[in-house]
DNA sequence: ATTACAGGAGTGGTCTGACCACATAAAGTT
DNA sequence: AACTTTATGTGGTCAGACCACTCCTGTAAT
């Protein structure tokens, strides 16, 4: 596309392309990319443009480099653009509480979504580590069997953690969460999902 | 120097003493960081890995980038963040379930933070077309003061409509819709939004 | 003096070619 | 067979060259 005018500029133009090879080739974490050379032949680009669609891509840990082997597919999981855009963007108060509030709204959509759902959740965890609320929602949103969701929320939580947002909840009230969810009873889960976190809002 | 070991990659020191121009010279959306080249000769580097530096930073809508005149500092609202990772993500097969789903329950968590907030639409918009639904709920993403939420919200429903999935609700469902979320009345804008949209439930 | 235009300087956009550092497999040596 | 050397492929980095575009400035025409 773009006929004449090359409007868009070409290493996002590689970027898009990765992404179809990545599509087309059904490549999953670790699987490997063709080398920059190859792209660069093979779409007819400069291997600058190649690279600086990589080490775009690198930086937001979608890909990992390992020099003198190859480029590879990274698990999203390890994404690294916590630190990279935390260190922009903690500046910004308005972001900080976006962030803080699109995730709360997303929890407690996943709960609403459960009890439609008439999902249960199993309480296998050990609530008496620091790390309770993360462990408790992952479970949740697995539960879910909405990977986007689970996917999005993951992103939120750890940015929120890199902004040193920190909730400290009793695990007495995790499982009472639970129960409710468990019960199917929507306005106590809502009761005590917003009597839980509405004191951290930000202003 | 650091002959040693230069472990890290000169391109990743490079953003970092990015972000320190940016504290030092308090610069703020609009500024203007140094040309490519003299951060190049600044820094002892080659221009090239300026470049994938500032390319990666602007893949993420940090900074803005235009030709003839120079590298600026963006809105860091306009983060790119769930563009480009989610372009990512939304590979699988059930991600049009996903979607649609998310979607919907990110809507009506919009719908509860407009509620919660006593915030009002103003319904001044023309309901007969096509992309009612769109404008529709653009107003009240807006509304919320959540732009990463209208973001978000932007993606999903961009993918799902690249996915045909079309509704065909009368503009009537919107305006009560919009009636009882002004008059905070969250029990019937829940289930009005229920009523519209559950029987396009994909499975 | 005002306006219009041409040109220069600065900047991002892109490509090419050249090294270097590293990893791996093949070929050669013991 | 075990070890060493070599060749090849890969990412990492740099330097230089153009191009296209923006902006400013000096000159010429009005």
């Amino acid at each position: 596309m773009n006929e004449r005018g090359r409007q868009t500029k070409v290493y996002l133009e590689i970027v898009k392309k990765i992404k179809e090879i990545i599509d087309e080739n059904q490549l999953k974490p670790g699987g490997k990319l063709p080398s920059e050379r190859e792209l660069a032949e093979q779409l007819k680009v400069g291997r600058s443009s190649v690279r600086e669609a990589l080490r775009a891509l690198e930086l937001l840990g979608l890909i990992e480099t390992r020099r003198g082997e190859g480029t590879f597919i990274a698990d999203f999981r390890n994404h690294r653009l916590v630190e990279i855009l935390s260190g922009f963007i903690l500046t910004n108060e308005h972001a900080k509480k976006d962030v803080s509030e699109t995730k709360q709204l997303i929890e407690l959509a996943a709960i609403h979504l459960l009890i439609d759902q008439k999902k249960t959740i199993v309480d296998s965890y050990d609530f008496n580590q620091k790390k309770d609320r993360s462990r408790c929602f992952q479970k949740m949103f697995e539960q879910t069997d909405n990977y986007l969701l689970l996917k999005i929320w993951r992103i939120l939580a750890n940015f929120e953690s890199s902004l040193n947002v920190n909730y400290h909840v009793g695990k007495e009230r995790y499982i009472r969460l639970i129960q409710a969810i468990n019960e199917g009873n929507r306005e106590e889960a809502d009761d005590l999902y917003r009597s839980i976190f509405t004191s951290f809002d930000h202003r």
